[in-house]
DNA sequence: ACACCTGTTTAGAACCATTATAAACTGCGA
DNA sequence: TCGCAGTTTATAATGGTTCTAAACAGGTGT
């Protein structure tokens, strides 16, 4: 029931499909990367009923704008997206298009010098693509 | 006649659309960000004969591959190119949508300490967000 | 418990950037 | 000039994402 209260809190009514979204996303010992294809086919296994595609991006989208979850900066053909939304960086592996994370403690502090007036950092986000 | 070179000496046909194409894009004092849309209204422009949308996805393709141009990687409906190819970061505007180049100096050297065994790192690329 | 209202879900259609196709064309070496 | 492989082209196909509008379901007030 915390997602309930976590989805109320946030003004997100707290529908059965958003709850079972959660437990899908949330309940996990790691956080990880996914597209929203991946989250289907999870969706799938792991709940009975079904869940349409578009409530999916719908959830995906909702759960994006109040913070529950990150877009990941990156080219490909599908959307990332990743439920750390601690500040981190990628790494993308071009060879096999998969995505690992650098924590912060991975990366040295980074100082952006130029600034654009009447506008604020809202983050920094580090892709370091790798070959072999 | 300087594209001829270039694009003989790096295994590409010289074709007239591809002098042309060069011609566009780096034919200018300061590089710049597009997408195929951009580039395609600007050829539209420039040039008297038509060439076709394949020809340049084809074309802009060929010069990635070539390191004649970056893709920006950035999450929006269309893909970002840069022909500005040295090292460099980007502030991404989220209120109009807008990209500003971050030159090097303009960002502290970033020291990436998590190696993964096997792969090297190609490139290194930081996209700030900016909020109002 | 009921009805109602608004927000949400749904299947399917629509959208649109990108890629594939296959026929016509062209740069270039023989 | 000939011939071929590489290119260009118009168009169709693809596929992720968004739109639509009808059915449904929390939540509040009665």
């Amino acid at each position: 029931m915390k997602y309930k209260e976590k989805l109320r809190n946030s003004g997100l009514r707290p529908t059965k499909q958003r709850v079972q979204i959660c437990e899908v996303l949330f309940d996990t010992e790691k956080t990880f990367h996914f597209t929203i294809n991946d989250l289907e086919r999870k969706i799938k296994d792991k709940i009975d009923n079904k869940i349409s595609l578009a409530t999916i991006y719908n959830t995906v989208h909702a759960f994006e704008k109040k913070g529950y979850l990150k877009q990941i900066p990156i080219n490909s053909n599908q959307t990332y997206f990743d439920t750390n939304i601690n500040d981190h960086h990628h790494f993308y592996d071009l060879k096999d298009g998969k995505l690992i994370d650098l924590e912060n403690s991975d990366v040295g502090p980074i100082n952006i010098k130029k600034k654009i007036n009447g506008k604020k950092i809202k983050s920094i986000e580090v892709l370091v693509k790798l070959e072999d």
